[in-house]
DNA sequence: ATTTATACTGTATATATATTCAGTAAAATT
DNA sequence: AATTTTACTGAATATATATACAGTATAAAT
C-alpha cells in the first residue's frame, strides 16, 4: 500500500480516534476541528487522498460516509509490554518498556493500554504463569473480583481485588502467598489498573 | 436494561447490521428504507425508545450520530459449536449443534460462523488437539496454507489446503495419518469453509 | 377509565454536510 | 523547467439529514 505523509497519517489518526470515541465517522467539519483546518476543503482534500491510497472509501453523497478498509482497520499497531518487576514499575514512562509488540485490533477491540509481563506465581490458581502477559486497562475503577494492578508505594503486584467499606483485600491466587489487607485512604496506595 | 419489544429489537439489529456493512450507523431514512417503514419518524420514534431504554446514545443535531451503548455492543451473542463427525457434519441444521456458547462480540471481530469441536489428532502437529474448538467461517475462498473444512462426500475432514493446476491436496499435521488427493471436479467434494 | 407506550403515515423545515470552484504556496516528481 | 502532489484558506451551494408537528390506531399499564 502507497505510504502517507504525515499529515494524512495525522488525518487516518483522528478518523480512527473520532470513530472509537464516538460510535461514527467525523465529518469534514469535525476534522478541521480537531486538527484546527479552517477549511473544509483541507479535509476534504486529505480524505480523497486516503482514498486514493486505499485506506479508506467514501461513499459518496452520504454524510459521514468513511469507512476504514479492512487493511486499515486492522493495521497493526502496537502496544506497549512491561515487565512487572518490584521497583516503581508498571508505568508507562519508556524506560519500563520491554518492547512493543504489533497486534491485530481486530482481534483485541476491547481495549486496553499495555500489557503487563508476570513475574512469579501468586496468581498461578487463576491460570496466569510467570511471564504471561495480561492486557491491562488503565483504570481506578474496579470491582469485587476483578484482577487489579495494585500500587503499594513503590511495590506493584497482581491480585484479586476485593473491597468492603474502607477495608480493601488483595487476595493472590496462590495458598503459598499471603493475603494483603489495606485501608482505602493508606498513603501511597493505588489502583494501576485492571486485567481485561 | 429493560426489555425491547420485537420491533424495537428488529430496528436494533438493523442498526447493528448497518454498521457491519458499510462502517457508519444508518439515517432515519437509511433505517426506513432497510425496514420498510415510509415515514422517517418511524425510525426516530424506535431511536428514541432505544436510546430512552439505554441501548444507544443519540447525539442530538449530528447526522448518524447513533452510537451503540457498551453494554449493546458487547451484549453476549452465541455462536453455534459444532461437533466434527464422520457422517455428514457439520452443518449448522439444528441436530448438528451441540450447543450455542456465548461470546462477546467485542472480543472476536474477526467474524466466523461457527466453532468446529474437533474429533481426532490429524491437525495436532498444528497444534490443534482433540476436543479443541475452531473458529470456521463458511466460505469456499481458500488459499494454500489454509486451514479447511473439506468435505468429500458425507465425510468431513479438517487439514491444510494445497492447490495446484486441478490437484487438490489435503495435508494433516501429524504423520500417523495419510494426504488426500482429490480433483477439483470431483463429485461430492467441497470446501465448506476454513479456519480463522 | 384514563393515561401511557407502541407503531406507524405524511408533511415540512432548519441545518448539518458533502462537495465544487477559485485561489495561494511550497515541496516533490518528472 | 514544467508538472504534479501536498497543504491549505475562503466562499458558495445543493442536498442529505434530523427533527418537529399533526394525525391514526392498537396494546399495555395504572
Amino acid at each position: 500500500m502507497k505510504e502517507l505523509t504525515i499529515q494524512q497519517k495525522k488525518v487516518l489518526q483522528c478518523i480512527k480516534f473520532y470513530i472509537k470515541k464516538t460510535g461514527f465517522p467525523p465529518t469534514r467539519a469535525d476534522i478541521c476541528r480537531e486538527l484546527g483546518f479552517k477549511s473544509p476543503n483541507a479535509a476534504e482534500s486529505h480524505l480523497r487522498a486516503l482514498e486514493k491510497k486505499g485506506y479508506i472509501t467514501i461513499e459518496n453523497g452520504a454524510s459521514r460516509g468513511i469507512n476504514l478498509t479492512e487493511n486499515t482497520a486492522e493495521k497493526s499497531q502496537t502496544i506497549p509490554v512491561i515487565g512487572l518487576v518490584a521497583a516503581g514499575s508498571p508505568t508507562l514512562a519508556d524506560e519500563n518498556i520491554e518492547k512493543h509488540i504489533p497486534y491485530q485490533e481486530s482481534l483485541f477491540l476491547s481495549d486496553f493500554d499495555y500489557f503487563l509481563r508476570v513475574k512469579g506465581l501468586s496468581m498461578k490458581d487463576a491460570g496466569i504463569m510467570e511471564d504471561d502477559l495480561v492486557a491491562i486497562k488503565k483504570t481506578s475503577e474496579v470491582r469485587n473480583g476483578d484482577i487489579v494492578v495494585a500500587r503499594i508505594d513503590d511495590e506493584v503486584t497482581l491480585k484479586y481485588f476485593q473491597s468492603s467499606g474502607n477495608q480493601i483485600k488483595l487476595i493472590p491466587a496462590n495458598d503459598d502467598f499471603d493475603e494483603i489487607y489495606i485501608n482505602k485512604e493508606t498513603e501511597g496506595f493505588f489502583i494501576e489498573g485492571k486485567s481485561v
